[in-house]
DNA sequence: TTGAAAGCGCTAACAG
DNA sequence: CTGTTAGCGCTTTCAA
């Protein structure tokens, strides 16, 4: 209920014009003030309180910075209600706000809503800069290369060559993970992911999947490929049906290590035992895979490395305005653990 | 690049002043505006797709509405630079955005800085309430108080009675925790959680630990509990640290389920079955609990509820300005799973 | 070395 | 029913 204290004060207090105390607190060097009254207006801050107010800074002469950035985090596949419960946007999250944060940037989040456009949030808040993950086909992005904000995508296909983008190399990655499980000798491997056509990653995924089977003269079988939602539940629920579909499979890949576990979990509930009967290799490589039993091996995507390069590319932009579109492709690796066995 | 509209704009194009603009944009029936303009206005912002700007909005008669609300989470204990490793803030944060969301809020997050006091955030973003996970001993909270922000409190103990707060009874919790091994059959129940003296829920669920040894008759045995850092990485070390010390211990309650997973894997490492030579009971019931092996019997404590009641508490604080303090205490339950055997 | 004043986009008295 | 106007807190040109 106490009033806030303004610039205004500052200068009172100070005797100076709020003109003076903007120049000290910005360091604009180029006005020549004294130290005596550098020192009596920092003074009277600390005196007083004083705490800017960025909305009314980011507001004066226009094209002004408002230190706020957005990262748009999808929702699950199925409604609109949860964003975090794969724990990969947190690792994700985690390191990108604390770039944003050591540098002197806000960080603002927003689930994807279908009514309220990217433009929309980014205008509205007058943020510096946006991140987005993941794409979907609604998605209206040439508004935003209209707006002309700094954006990063993250993981996102299909956008054109405009916007900066961070990402994998998804369609080598599946390749990699299902060539690793033909390589130690499994001929029957399933395909567990989330919806191909929604999202462009999980399509990536299958398509290197499918290289891989082809180089290794394997017939691909639509039978075993289950497709649904990034989520444990269905990792369990494809487990179970992998099972009881009984077609031979001997190896699973799964494109996200959320449904892997999960694909562990339903078929360990079975009675299958991992990797003895059926071998596992999952994909992002969430603390997770490190932690479930057995742990999990897994294509290693470095989230957090992802997380603070975007960030630093987002602020990059922002701060030297005139810097070319950059895409950076995040190496991925495999890290063996005990969920998949050498078989023959 | 491209100049953004205004209302001005707006009030152009339509041949009204600003002023008609703003209320037909905010709905202000006191006016009695014309069903034409109304239309008009209308028209005219689809056709230049104007977007407001709340900055210049909360800006402008002091005591406006920002629409925007600040979550601050804690780091890890032993650094600055992690918050989400911990999926437990992830699912909290899932729903308190969407509750936020759905009722026209932004949602900004930022982890614990010690160069930066949530006065200074809440001040400089204009921010209508703000939301603070857990307490540090050195937190600032007394000017908050002063600033006059509506404000709620998560898992904070010793803030006085001034805040909003919603919480677990986390003595009772504890002890309810450490009673069911104990009901078990078990007499050495090892304790590993964080930093007690640091975070008022460790120390309360130490607390409702004590409680429980003092029912059963059991002497409290300062050697069996562990005291480090709410991540897995501590976890597995502190099993491993139980499993050395070779002190006679059948169970162990962790105080998260991060740490409790890591108990569980640092035993496995060492050839240890769990639950058949150790029990372990866990707390949080992330969904990380019902996926490890075996799955975890732990306290439940609802963390999306947590989540979304503390966004509603919040908002209902801001909407409806003279609320009376409210405390809120999420209740608790155990969920058994398989990490707990009866003995004797 | 400093200050007056205009203006950023928007809201809300107060007049018409 | 609608417009004029002052002002929110801050930056910055221009003048002193």
């Amino acid at each position: 209920v106490k009033k806030r204290t303004t610039i205004k004060d500052v200068a009172e207090y100070t005797g100076v014009s709020t003109a003076t105390v903007s120049y000290v607190l910005n360091g604009k060097v180029s006005e020549n003030i004294s130290e005596s009254t550098i020192n009596r207006v920092m003074a009277a801050c600390k005196q007083l309180n004083y705490i800017p107010n960025l909305s009314a800074r980011s507001l004066s002469l226009s094209s002004k910075r408002s230190n706020l950035v957005g990262i748009v985090i999808p929702q699950t596949e199925d409604g609109e209600e949860f964003m975090f419960d794969n724990p990969y946007y947190g690792e994700f999250l985690s390191r990108a706000e604390y770039i944003a944060r050591k540098k002197g940037y806000d960080v603002l989040i927003s689930g994807r809503d279908a009514n309220r456009s990217y433009l929309n949030i980014a205008t509205q808040r007058g943020l510096d800069g946006i991140v987005i993950i993941g794409i979907y086909p609604d998605d209206n992005i040439s508004e935003l290369k209209y707006l002309g904000l700094p954006i990063v995508m993250c993981d996102s296909y299909g956008i054109g060559s405009y916007f900066n983008c961070v990402g994998t190399n998804d369609r080598y990655a599946g390749y990699m993970a299902t060539k690793y499980l033909l390589d130690k000798g499994h001929k029957r491997v399933a395909l567990v992911s989330g919806q191909e056509k929604v999202d462009g990653v999980n399509y990536y995924r299958f398509i290197g999947y499918k290289d891989a089977l082809e180089e290794h003269n394997i017939e691909f079988d639509e039978r075993i490929v289950y497709e649904g939602y990034i989520d444990h539940k269905y990792g369990i629920e494809a487990g179970k049906k992998i099972i009881d579909a009984n077609l031979g499979v001997t190896a699973v890949f799964a494109t996200a290590d959320i449904l892997a576990v999960g694909v562990m979990k339903g078929m360990q509930e079975e009675g299958i035992k991992i990797p003895e009967e059926i071998s596992i290799i999952g994909f992002d490589d969430i603390y997770l895979a490190s932690i479930c039993t057995p742990s999990l091996t897994t294509v290693r995507q470095h989230i957090g490395e992802k997380g603070s390069t975007v960030m630093e590319l987002l602020l990059d932009a922002i701060e030297d305005e005139p810097t070319s579109k950059r895409d950076i492709i995040i190496p991925v690796d495999i890290v063996e653990r005990n969920s998949v066995k050498e078989i023959k």
